[in-house]
DNA sequence: TTATTTAACTAACAGCTGTTAGTTTGTTAA
DNA sequence: TTAACAAACTAACAGCTGTTAGTTAAATAA
């Protein structure tokens, strides 16, 4: 009864690999015998390694920007759409938190996607840092360097996925809830 | 005329590029290389280079055991106590950028000192929970997660290494200022 | 100067890397 | 039943990996 694998299932065991070791420390026999399978039988599905850490990254990446849009569209007030940013991260580390670490650790592993995947990373930044600017304008937030409050929060949603899976008594709401407290109450006037 | 290097020299080098491209993607042929030599020469002055990961990670990770057992044992309040911890982690930021990417990101490649150094991120990680969870006791904090607190204060502290080198215009006491404004007058009723 | 030491060098190793070619085996469609 | 296909397998590749041994050259001590 021969083993029998498709290119989703790599992908899957590849994040979890690359969020242990590491894109650069998983080889491809790792990876193959996780699955219970020889190294040369995943080239029957994917054309390489690199394609592996692209899927990973670049989906969650895009995930990220589409959720970006359409908080920046809706008419709402600042600390409103900074609430449906931590929404966004808690749902996104929730259900990829091995590739997250990926997206965190290994981007610049990637190759031809690299100045794609950095241009949706800037944009999305560029993005929240336009929605802290105007929150201090319109005096919903505290007249604090909006750099140093955009990477604060950012460096914690960024870093969810390393400390929510070790907390599963904590449910996905109540650990939404806590960190808007902290996060945006905090910087609230 | 010969390059002539020594082993603190070659231990900052490498903590730069682990910190560019990671611990396992970075070969000792770079390394010589970086340091205009060739890769055996390195050997007359280190043993491995896993030697050079612990050198870097652990280090570090002695920095703030210490610099936290000053801060437990200080007669301070909480809010005074964690806005030393922030202290803490902007100075050993702004002083070792580049090794703190590695204790970030590749403690899991250490070997003999792995247990060691999870020890010690472990204590660490006590002390400063329990000097949350006094601070909520004595109603010098407000009444949420604990956990929560902790994570989040102590991703933004972690990553302080990935964007302080790229806001060269923000000195160390401004930015330490305004973090402990976010951070902890936040969470502070 | 000469002897000693330091630290660079070249050459090589055994094992691992991602990937390809060619083959076999099991499953589906006719 | 048989033809066609999908997806596993073995074997091999060329290049790279960390590291060692042995050698040469420069700096220091006598």
């Amino acid at each position: 009864m021969k083993q029998k694998i498709n290119k989703e299932d790599i992908i899957k065991t590849a994040a979890v690999l690359f969020k242990k070791k590491g894109f650069s420390a998983v080889t491809m026999r790792d990876l193959a015998s996780e699955m219970g399978v020889k190294a040369a039988s995943l080239y029957n599905h994917i054309s390489s390694k690199q394609e592996l850490l692209k899927e990973i990254i670049i989906s969650i990446a895009e995930g990220f920007t589409e959720g970006m849009q359409v908080i920046v569209k809706s008419n709402s007030t600042t600390v409103d759409k900074l609430n449906k940013i931590v929404d966004l991260h808690v749902s996104v580390a929730s259900n990829n938190a091995y590739g997250m670490a990926s997206l965190n650790n290994d981007w610049m592993h990637l190759e031809e996607q690299l100045d794609y995947y950095l241009k949706l990373r800037t944009d999305y930044e560029d993005n929240f840092r336009a929605i802290i600017i105007s929150g201090i304008k319109n005096n919903e937030l505290k007249e604090v360097n909006p750099e140093v409050i955009l990477f604060s929060i950012l460096s914690t949603l960024r870093s969810l996925y390393i400390w929510m899976p070790k907390k599963e008594d904590l449910n996905q709401e109540e650990l939404s809830d806590s960190l808007k407290m902290i996060l945006i109450k905090g910087i609230n006037k």
